[in-house]
DNA sequence: GGTGAAAACACTCACAT
DNA sequence: ATGTGAGTGTTTTCACC
């Protein structure tokens, strides 16, 4: 159902999304309407979710990155996973096996912001920050 | 030197960036070529990175996701930053803080193959490894 | 699956406000 | 900083292979 092909496309819009049909058809030696339709289809089939952007967040003045796990207290579960979407520190948070259950990416504008994203957080379990130095 | 308006563009290009600058325009009352030159100069600031794709990875045949955290044995780092580039598995890696040094996150086709990759990774540091359920 | 053609639309630049 | 206009390129749809 996805070809070769598909995949080149794929690996040319991870790193640049904002090609134009035109543009990938060159690339690839396809026409645009060829490309268009391949893409549309891996759009409907739910392979390309979203178009997206990458932010230096540290450029906007938001400093500190961190990645939280979570160990939810007993009966808290529901509540949390209601909730998290209100927190707009919260960039990515998912559910995990292990001794913790949920893994989040946080971004914040200091250590203050952090601790208090922390103090709301431990309401509903016990957490265990790691900041993120550098991307590699 | 970034504005509300920014923000506002960026807000939506989080979301689908591949809006045409007029469509842009459309939204937040502003023409293209306004639209176009605030984008660019997020560009050039750096503080647009890259426009991307989000990806289904389930839906391409890799039904595994996982964090891994791992604990560099002492005089391997080095090493380890440099051969990272080189597991395809591994979709993101970020230096962090704590008694793990190094935090990544992989993208595998099924058990056997997070396997072969753990051995490989041990063969640098301790791992410790957290199956991502679903996103929340 | 792929192409080609035509109308509608978007992009880009210089110039004006 | 934002808007406008003219020229160029792109998207979209559809009939055809």
């Amino acid at each position: 159902m996805i070809d070769a092909i598909d995949n080149q496309l794929l690996d040319i819009l991870k790193n640049n999304s904002r090609l134009s049909f035109a543009d990938l058809g060159r690339t690839i030696n396809l026409s645009p309407s060829s490309v268009r339709e391949r893409v549309q289809k891996m759009e409907d089939l739910g392979v390309i979710q979203k178009y997206g952007i990458q932010i230096d967040n540290r450029k906007l003045g938001y400093d500190l990155e961190a990645f939280i796990l979570l160990k939810v207290f007993p009966g808290q579960l529901a509540n949390i996973l209601k909730i998290i979407k209100d927190f707009p520190e919260i960039k990515e948070a998912h559910r995990i096996t292990g001794n913790q259950n949920i893994h989040l990416k946080v971004v914040v504008k200091n250590q203050t912001a952090l601790q208090e994203l922390l103090d709301r957080l431990m309401i509903h379990g016990d957490t265990n920050t790691f900041l993120i130095l550098s991307e590699i």
